[in-house]
DNA sequence: CTAGACATGTAACGCGTTACATGATTAT
DNA sequence: ATAATCATGTAACGCGTTACATGTCTAG
């Protein structure tokens, strides 16, 4: 799996919390929050089909049901700790401007395949990224705002306000999680 | 180019702001908060290329400066035209669910590449489709909430909360167009 | 008896990533 | 000299999209 299929790591993510077949998964995409995943098959069935050829799952065939065969992945060992290798690794300045995407899938199993542990330390480094982006936007605003149109204005300030209340948000984050050890 | 290439997109904005070379748009994109695209060679050159092919922008030599030889981009009057349809169509409802940053370089070039009727159009539709998208979320946490782990029912927080301050921004956004006008 | 949900797959295509390649000009 | 910046490109690779294909079971 590449680094940055965000997909394969939903999917590992996804089958740590129970054994789930390509169409299960397809569901949880169509319907939840997760939706920002595509649910169609061309996307999902090749990417189960990698991560068993990586051994990262494994699948078995149901026939049981009256209906028809389904084919159910679990991770292996192996799959686990790529997941939470994955999941732990440090936060780059990067991750903050390009990745926020994959930054939250992480965080979101942190208390499944992680620990408490690491969900306030991922917190910690997402504070600290913020802390020191933030200033930056602010300052390009300030110094380029004046000569940019309403609309190229208002889009950075868009921008500035979303990362303003992730910032927020990790904090509070960070409180609950400190309030519960 | 595919409906789906913001990148193509970014750069044919960028381009009714001033021509410029493919260097040009990559400084842009290493050093300002336009940085979600990528500054890579391998991403910008062939997508000029492309939006060459079709027609969109034409290019110049440059062989003026004693600096090495420039290609510069502008584009075509059929290219502002596409431009322009893909950034006034109608806003979807998917389109608040998986593609927002697209909506938000829409809304980017409104006031150089369409005119402040658009902007307000946009806002109102955006306002709408966060209107009918915001409860559902906040449902989705309410009913499975209690059941998530905390980091999973923050990560869905996080969710609801973005889609919140995105909410208020193009309130006070709509609010900014009115006023101006 | 037929529409819709269940269920899994493949193939063509386009795009971005990474890595490599080339070469000119400017500053140290 | 040589490192850094300017400047443009290509090739291999992997992934997601779209569209197509196939077949079963259940409800009306």
């Amino acid at each position: 799996m590449q680094k940055d299929s965000l997909l394969g790591y939903a999917l590992l993510g996804l089958l740590q919390q129970q054994p789930r077949s390509g169409y299960d998964l397809r569901k949880i995409f169509a319907n939840t929050p997760m939706g920002t995943f595509s649910d169609s098959p061309g996307a999902i069935y090749p990417a189960l089909h990698r991560l068993e050829r990586q051994k990262y799952v494994r699948s078995q065939v149901l026939e049981s049901s009256s209906l028809r065969r389904r084919r159910v992945f679990r991770p292996t060992a192996s799959g686990r700790r790529a997941f939470r290798a994955w999941q732990t690794q440090p936060i780059a300045s990067d991750d903050v401007i390009r990745r926020l995407d994959e930054l939250m899938l992480r965080f979101s199993f942190m208390d499944e395949t992680a620990n408490p542990a690491a969900a306030r330390q991922f917190l910690k480094a997402l504070i600290r990224e913020l802390r020191s982006y933030i200033p930056v936007l602010r300052q390009f605003l300030k110094a380029n705002g004046r000569q940019m149109p309403l609309s190229g204005r208002l889009a950075l300030g868009s921008g500035l306000h979303s990362y303003e209340a992730l910032f927020w948000w990790a904090e509070t984050a960070l409180r609950k999680y400190k309030n519960r050890k």
